[in-house]
DNA sequence: CTGTTAGCGCGTTCAA
DNA sequence: TTGAACGCGCTAACAG
């Protein structure tokens, strides 16, 4: 077993110190073009490649950052990760993916383990702990930043998008086809994000004069099991024609029961979702929905906290991000529409 | 800025010499009860935790592996994670993503990057690079586990579905069904998987005494565009009553093509999937597929990359697990169905 | 059962 | 422009 070369082979084989080679390497201090060129070639001739463990030793940085959510499996999560390499991968950086299931325990596992690897900063998403533990890692000196859900900590950077306008324009989109029995399928009352979204559906609401009715919201959990059970009390006790899921999966769920009580999308029932997931162009009908700039929405966290891990502070705190309304076929106008 | 304390901050505090100390964390050697409890009490005090860096310099283990595949928005690949992770997280390991949008170039950059950051081993799917380059990154040290898409290397252990029995068992359901006009929207000439797909297909006709028709196979590409692309010129051009998609997402692109030309699912046309995503449950109708032990598949490739890391070659190199059908909506018998 | 002594592979002074 | 020496924080012999 040949061992991997170390930087003293390259530096011996070179005719130079091991200081001269890692200064040739890293581009710090002045090399001689001669003495660059035989360090090149001694690199080349070995296949040295540096440990960057042992510079990780002494340079305090591991050019690593971690993502920690509760489950990646969830479209909208995974989403995140290209815009998080890329900006990452720029930097040089690695990502570990640490996924939690939403377990308090998990968590702290995952991030006593984060700090024990020396990782320069965590993304976190859908956090269970409570802000205070969070604030009290930021102290210790771990760079944090939030995106997407966020947790009530004012020590923690966090990008995402606006979830208030985003929701508005859903129920303005459907206001506009002459809708006024507007369902909504919440997320999970006491979340942010939903309670945003909920916020943003009044305001649509409010602003068109149309009454609200408490029979006309009901909570999905962001699943598509909730976003079913939701709709089939709703079917039974409203005269709905219409239906603001939280997200893209439980309009999934609002879909099936709504084609399950032998009603249709659009025809009978109109149906918006909220985060456009590459799923939302090929269901059948191809959902309207809300598009959150995921990509934007990542890329800018990671840059956030590569910043952060370089030393450089956040200029702001927020970071909302602009969501954008994507017209498909489960929406029509309610004079397509037949009363039930 | 109080520096993070070292082990010889804990050597000192508890009284003895930072050898001491460690043998006392690692639970290597004896150590006397006394001693013991006054390292740990040092240790609370201090708060400390031990520099996963420093040690992975002289253990040669970082205790971190990798997962390098296309796509972790593919919902397939997505669901392999949380088998990696409980298994990883037993071994006290972290996983680095590494997602590569198909790219050699990308591949090539991570793997590059992997080695250098010593991970301990590799999982990967889908790659595109040629199997005789990760031959030769597993003679220079490397360990790498296979998983799901295979590659044409024998020193790789491979851990996989029967997808050749997985096809079978979706063909012969509709068979059983009564159905005999079964068109197939493969996924990538070439691609193993995809070819083990097929022949499954076949498997099941000719067993059945069908005869084969060369118009009802179309390729999809694994992808929901694909699979819609394949049903529209499948529905021209032949009489068929049930299409067998050679995964999910295919899947949900025949749908919406069957229902785009007016006919219904199951009704008209019956439509079986492959993989039993999630969202297959919640597809309306939901989804009669064949499910992949994703789960289970993660967690045996990698214990197998484990063990090669720890130097315990694996017995056997191919790993085929078993799929099962899962009926769900979207099938029905051919007496329910209108010949079109 | 415990302490002393060496490194692991690198970046970084400080002189030269 | 270069080299010698040191240390990052830890584990691993080897004595005692």
């Amino acid at each position: 077993m040949s061992a991997r070369p170390t930087i003293y082979d390259v530096a011996r084989l070179a005719g130079v110190s091991t200081a001269t080679v890692s200064r040739a390497l890293n581009g710090s201090g002045q090399i001689a073009p001669a003495t660059g060129a035989a360090i090149d070639a001694a690199v080349r001739q070995l296949k040295y490649r540096p440990n960057t463990v042992a510079r990780s030793l002494v340079t305090k940085s591991t050019q690593t950052i971690a993502l920690l959510l509760p489950d990646i499996a969830n479209p909208f999560y995974a989403a995140l990760v290209s815009g998080i390499q890329e900006r990452a991968l720029a930097a040089g950086s690695a990502m570990l993916l640490c996924t939690t299931e939403g377990d308090p325990e998990r968590e702290e596992q995952y991030l006593s383990l984060l700090r024990a690897k020396q990782v320069d900063g965590v993304l976190v998403d859908g956090l269970v702990l409570p802000p205070e533990r969070i604030t009290e890692l930021v102290r210790e000196g771990l760079p944090i930043v939030c995106l997407d859900r966020d947790i009530d900590s004012t020590s923690v950077p966090l990008v995402q998008v606006d979830n208030r306008l985003g929701a508005r324009l859903a129920t303005e989109h459907l206001l506009a086809l002459g809708h006024t029995r507007i369902a909504h399928v919440a997320g999970a009352p006491g979340l942010r994000i939903s309670d945003e979204r909920v916020k943003g559906y009044r305001d649509a609401l409010a602003a068109a004069g149309v009454e609200r009715d408490p029979a006309l919201v009901a909570v999905g959990g962001f699943t598509e099991e909730g976003g079913y059970e939701a709709t089939r009390s709703l079917l039974g006790a409203s005269q709905l024609t219409a239906v603001f899921a939280a997200n893209d999966l439980s309009a999934l769920g609002v879909m099936h029961a709504i084609a399950e009580s032998g009603r249709r999308v659009p025809d009978d029932v109109s149906v918006v979702g909220f985060d456009d997931l590459r799923l939302a162009g090929h269901t059948t009908p191809p959902l309207t929905t809300v598009h959150q700039p995921a990509f934007e929405i990542a890329q800018r966290a990671t840059q956030l906290l590569l910043d952060l891990a370089g030393g450089r502070a956040a200029a702001q705190r927020l970071h909302l991000l602009e969501p954008q309304l994507v017209v498909r076929g489960s929406t029509c106008p309610i004079r397509l529409t037949k009363i039930m």
